[in-house]
DNA sequence: TGCTTCTTCTTTGTATGCAATTGTATGCAA
DNA sequence: TTGCATACAATTGCATACAAAGAAGAAGCA
């Protein structure tokens, strides 16, 4: 088939679009995916696809039966609260390394996406990858490979909760003082205060998520 | 082909050859993992190989270079130190929650475990798979999915370090008080000190794998 | 009518072929 | 002798064909 120039290859593309559906909903959980369909639908064949979903299924995504195929995972109440609770610690631990390790041009990153998170409040779209890449930044001045892997499995699989808690302009704006704590604490290289904000963080996430599933 | 009963899939078996082969120094760190010759070695077809070298990628233990194939990942003495960081964190937390959540069987299997262990010493083969049980269930006794994961994770990527570092007899016994000290800890409730406690132990490791690296 | 069994159909598991790409060797020129 | 270009070989990426297992439905029997 003329494909033209593919830089990446299939498996990597069809494993960003399969991400992506389940981030926003196209794929809900509970979902079964069949690979033919998959593969119809990305006019490719099946062989990529599986590629995908076997990566999918070693990041707790997607769940496989044996010979029955795979469903999008769904997490129960109380996976939802192990998951928080296990972000809690990983993410606190990130933003205490961060405040150890963090170079100049990483804070002001940081910084700098924050403020960007504040002016688009309302736009919940962007709001939300705008957080996600805040996030990806602190992970990474953690300078600590193992715990960036954890926390980016860790951010995938927050995508099984639906949509966004910053949905409203006021968590927004919520989100970014609290972000601005983590850095606060970072830049002045405090750990156990940037552990402590990290941790506040996600606990108020963790707030607005309940409030979020209890709506429905 | 007759293969006889198989109840898993030759993707699963492969994967366990492989991740068996890794541990105990058959694929070695930096080693060129070719996808006819594996396919052969198991006389199987190479789909099933790709299967499990994408679970394995994904799980950090090869990595893969586009159109190059895959390596066994080789890590350099940073990345060896970030290991046991991370460790470090997930053991504590893991001992942490076991403090509030393990049940009475779930602490007589880890005593019973760690008494296995204290007489296996001397015999190195045995204390590794021993302790390799004792830290999986202390990790279930979390009752926490995402927390396991992770760790189990960890733990095999602790593969790509080679030999373990309870090869000496005094090695083992000390382990085994530590271990014991986190039981302790567990028994009781503490969930500080038995979070401390399995800080520690991570850290004698530690300091136990370095000792190992400098002799050769 | 209800239950069991057989058949058919859907879907995944596995094998294999082909094309594309990259490393490597060989030859030529400076 | 060294640098570069070109050709060849090795190896992966992808597609497709086939086999096997499970599910759903139809048919037969009680």
């Amino acid at each position: 088939m003329p494909k033209g120039l593919s830089k990446t290859s299939l498996s990597e593309v069809a494993y960003g679009h399969l991400v992506q559906a389940i981030q926003n909903g196209e794929l809900g959980p509970g979902t079964r995916m069949r690979e033919v369909e998959l593969a119809d639908r990305f006019g490719i064949s099946r062989t990529p696809i599986r590629d995908a979903m076997v990566r999918l299924e070693a990041e707790g995504l997607i769940t496989h039966q044996p010979r029955q195929g795979a469903v999008v995972r769904s997490l129960s109440h109380r996976e939802i609260m192990e998951l928080y609770e296990m972000r809690q610690v990983l993410e606190g631990t990130a933003a205490r390394n961060a405040s150890v390790h963090a170079s100049e041009p990483e804070r002001k990153e940081l910084e700098g996406l924050n403020e960007l998170m504040r002016e688009s409040a309302g736009d919940p779209e962007k709001v939300a990858d705008i957080n996600r890449r805040f996030h990806a930044v602190l992970y990474e001045c953690s300078h600590n490979r193992f715990l960036f892997l954890a926390l980016e499995s860790m951010a995938n699989s927050m995508a099984l909760l639906g949509p966004t808690t910053l949905a409203s302009a006021e968590r927004t704006m919520a989100a970014a003082r609290e972000h601005a704590d983590i850095l606060k604490a970072v830049a002045s290289g405090q750990a156990e205060q940037a552990e402590q904000a990290a941790c506040a963080h996600i606990q108020s996430a963790q707030q607005a998520r309940l409030e979020l599933l209890r709506n429905f």
